[in-house]
DNA sequence: TAGTAGCACTCTCTTTCAATGAGTGCCAAG
DNA sequence: CTTGGCACTCATTGAAAGAGAGTGCTACTA
């Protein structure tokens, strides 16, 4: 299916270009008078028609121009496109917008997200850090009140995790604070999916069953673990950008937009897919994300690590008919930047 | 003005219950075959030109029935609207539903807001507790790395808010600690708001100033309340139901709408009115807001609290053509709940 | 044989115009 | 003061006509 002639290539590319830029079909005069091609619009024609058939492009009425169909799109990202290079200029507004906010997480991936809506002009989504791949900075364990017990985890990377726990039995302050320490000696640094292990083999071996502070500690935190664990958040700034795409100039429309953001697990599913392939950006366009509501919505994302583990995700979601030569780089450059970042002093 | 004769009261009610209902221009002959008033159009019209000339009712056009202005809506609500008193069924529901999200706060909260979008059929919307009024169940100091402390401030009503400082001098852990359980004691149960005060005289107090234990576990303090205080939170929930309201078809308005919602700091302001004056639920309509970016919304807000203690407010936001007389009681309600589920066992 | 010019054809979009109907204001009579 | 009647206004709807953009096809050309 590569097999496709360069002058059709050419004419795809040119299809695209100009319908990311106008939003309207494209007729076959305007692409014979971007120099480029040499040649009339009846070629032109004949070439649009070839694509039409391999459902590379297709028309919304007989007398329309074309539009290119996912198919179009998938075609063009992946063996017509080239990305532009960020300008120096852009790099430094991207890096001087992530500078100042560095010292609390969820404050930097909120500007993170807002960052690349607003170089988008699309939605920016960012995913926060898998906890499993987070490190333990400190647990902390509050009496609230009687058998309401408060468990706060915080990893390393400033990230604050809290969870009331309804607890059968009457513990005292005291007693807490002496859980927290010995807790924080042994788990200190260990990321939370090794402390879960941990804790399943500790809880299995008998002998621990004798020392009753150990054991009360390890069952308090694995039960603060299975309800931290299900919290995966995400930020999503800039839904107002969206609204300005003509393709969403209809009400009706609209109202599906918003239904996809409502809830957010839906996306952070997707978002997870990137997570789990190998490193690098990723499109996924509308209908290959087989979710109802994101139907012509497509989501450009790429993971955030630092070293070689995978943390989180981020990305921009915007229509089908976005800039994807410029709007990719970011990404990239974005999750590189945000990665340098995570990884950690000291 | 509150000279309006029976016949222009009920001539009012009758064009702005109908116009809540249809949304459309209410015409004197509508009225006029509403049973309740047995008189014919003619007469109505009349009654409608005077209204008109008071500045109560409008008309789109010439040709047009009449539609309340925003001083006629205002009439109505404060002189002839009778609310409904909620029925029980509808009071075990939303007592129902939070039953069982009691434990965190945060949780609770933002199902509130659902609640309340949810019965209404607009915007729900809660204003997080003032800091200032909440008590303090734990303060935590916790080194993240050099120069870098996160100080943790859990209220006994289970909320938590943390900040990360940059602090000068780089504290171990065990100094921390011993902060922590310094100030444990001392602050305990006081709110915020009194303990901040007790940090300034504390501060000028020159004998302390020898103790550098207590003199530096209060800067730190100090610090950490200044970042904290500003962080008012706003849970927005069922911004979708707007859309489904007709005036806001048109896409420009939908737009605005969502501008509205995207800077919560003004709603913040206008919920902070609400806590001000004295409790019991308030009605602003449109422009009385004096913020440009709702002119054409109205708030319903009450605010919610411990004993007599105003802690924060909530509401429902939505066009200016809503169910008031419905909206109102379950505001009312809601916000009772809410108040009773604020006090604190033990 | 690939490319091109020309032309008839199709379909949307915009404008125009008239008809419809809801609703008003006002007047004269009860 | 109320009411029926009537002329008038103005948004809305639907049909008709015209413009414009774009296509597919055919016949011609290098």
């Amino acid at each position: 299916m590569n097999q496709l002639s360069e002058r059709a290539q050419q004419v795809l590319e040119a299809v695209v270009i100009d319908h990311i830029r106008s939003g309207e079909p494209v007729g076959s005069r305007t692409i014979s008078k971007r120099h480029r091609l040499q040649v009339s619009s009846a070629t032109i024609r004949n070439v649009m028609a070839d694509l039409e058939e391999m459902g590379l492009l297709q028309q919304p009425h007989t007398s329309a121009g074309r539009v290119p169909t996912e198919k179009g799109l998938r075609f063009y990202i992946d063996s017509i496109m080239k990305s532009k290079d960020l300008e120096a200029q852009e790099k430094r507004l991207i890096q001087q917008a992530l500078k100042d906010v560095h010292r609390d997480l969820a404050t930097l991936l909120q500007k993170t997200s807002k960052v690349l809506s607003g170089f988008c002009k699309q939605a920016g989504v960012v995913l926060w850090p898998k906890l499993t791949l987070t490190r333990l900075k400190h647990i902390e364990f509050v009496r609230l009140r009687a058998h309401q017990i408060m468990v706060i985890l915080i990893t390393k990377s400033g990230l604050v995790n809290h969870v009331v726990l309804h607890w059968e039995e009457d513990v005292d302050q005291d007693e807490l604070d002496k859980y927290g320490r010995y807790l924080n000696d042994i788990f200190k640094d260990m990321t939370l999916g090794e402390i879960k292990e941990r804790i399943i083999q500790e809880m299995k071996n008998e002998k621990n069953l004798f020392d009753e502070l150990y054991s009360k500690a390890l069952k308090m935190t694995d039960q603060a673990f299975e309800s931290t664990f299900e919290s995966s958040e995400l930020y999503i700034e800039g839904q107002l950008n969206l609204i300005n795409n003509p393709e969403f100039s209809d009400v009706d429309r609209l109202r599906h937009l918003f239904q996809a953001f409502e809830d957010k697990s839906k996306i952070i599913r997707l978002l997870d897919l990137t997570l789990s392939k190998a490193s690098g950006v990723k499109v996924i366009l509308g209908t290959e994300s087989s979710l109802d509501e994101l139907y012509e919505l497509s989501i450009i994302s790429s993971p955030y690590k630092r070293g070689d583990t995978l943390l989180g995700a981020l990305g921009v979601i915007g229509p089908l008919r976005m800039d994807y030569s410029r709007i990719v780089p970011v990404v990239e450059f974005t999750a590189a930047l945000l990665s340098r970042l995570m990884e950690e002093p000291e």
